[in-house]
DNA sequence: CGGTCGAATAAGGTATTTCCCGATATCGAC
DNA sequence: GTCGATATCGGGAAATACCTTATTCGACCG
């Protein structure tokens, strides 16, 4: 293998030079590609162009979880790891549940940006150090623990998602090419199936399950 | 002078590297310090360390408007540019008015953080230009003033608290015995004040203004 | 192999809600 | 004492939601 490939995707196009401007130093690190959103970085796994994805988990028109999701039944190459703010439980075992490798809090030193991408790349699995607690506590408290299975498909997830962050039913149709009156077929099914009948509690409910993320 | 002395203010030590590593190349610019709070920048503008703050927006200890207001209260040579995610009209303009000399949404160009700096160091003002068409719009949508101030009246804040945890315009006219269509008159009121036409959008500001809860 | 089932897509028709206009009364400020 | 902001309502057009029904397609199962 001549050098490891690097995609970033993140929709901040500062963040992603920033990242990018880390890692230029390594020489057997090049950043190949980069995406501002979760759909551009899912047509990039289909291209094969890239060995690992540098993904920040919070985006808004595909979040980072659903599109490592993509990515890797997309590309059985690709390797995901997930960067975000939080360290929260949750966060990290739906990271993990939805095939990413290593989970990097963002404010994490650079070095463990390299690390993570070398462990990655070599089929290893790579977490913050300040994951372990969170993990720990996690497992054990496991026990009764029945995989808070949301029963939402993930179509109904990326709808959900849509609908949280404020676009109208009209909108949700023109960018997903279906017709309006899908989407509202299928905002009907999650509001039965989450037994919510009004749109701030979808907002509710996609904040959290991580969803979308407020700030 | 020598060269622009820079400080770094982002609670992400992820972030301030990527910036670090993007301004590196720049010889007559140094970045001096870096703070992962506004408390902590607030330290470094009293100790008179830097001449221009690169500044997150949301900071979870202080946030950037707050810190800008005293770093500039604190040390009149310091200048403030804020790093966004929003070209949001509000941030914008409350970004200026608590004395902030530069607005750049993060997913600028890199060139813009140099433009940026070397124009607030000579003592001018830098905006993204996607800020223009959002100030232009500000400035004419709002002839009849007064303030850009978010202060929603007690009844306006009683509504949308309401809106917010999920009851239709129907539940809440009945609840505060009034009619449907004075519901429906407060809403748009209260969606013109704050620039938001959606009910998903009000939700996030509810929650980020602690008028809801979602935990 | 045929049947069934869940998921995604969509349409038609009715009910409801929003949106845009306007209106009135109160109340504090200048 | 007028002016602006607030709080209260209504009419009517436009948009949207809600309910029911239907087709397609892959998966799974006996």
């Amino acid at each position: 293998m001549s050098g490891i490939r690097i995609a970033l995707v993140d929709d901040h196009q500062i963040v992603r030079d920033g990242l990018s401007a880390l890692l230029a130093p390594l020489k057997d690190i090049e950043v190949v590609a980069q995406a501002g959103s979760g759909r551009e970085a899912v047509v990039l796994a289909r291209k094969d162009v890239a060995d690992v994805f540098i993904m920040d988990i919070a985006m808004s028109d595909l979040n980072g979880l659903e599109a490592t999701k993509r990515i890797v039944a997309a590309n059985a190459n690709a390797k995901v790891i997930m960067l975000s703010m939080h360290a929260s439980e949750e966060y990290v075992v739906r990271s993990l549940q939805n095939g990413a490798r290593g989970y990097l809090v963002k404010n994490a030193a650079p070095e463990e940006l390299e690390a993570a991408i070398r462990k990655v790349a070599s089929g290893g699995v790579y977490l913050s150090p300040s994951i372990g607690d969170t993990m720990r506590t996690h497992i054990l408290s496991k026990s009764a623990e029945t995989t808070s299975q949301d029963t939402l498909t993930s179509r109904q997830r990326e709808i959900l998602q849509a609908i949280a962050e404020g676009s109208s039913t009209r909108e949700i149709a023109e960018i997903l090419c279906i017709s309006p009156k899908t989407v509202e077929t299928h905002r009907s099914q999650i509001m039965q199936k989450l037994n919510i009948n009004n749109v701030p509690g979808l907002v509710h409910y996609a904040i959290r399950h991580g969803i979308i993320t407020v700030d």
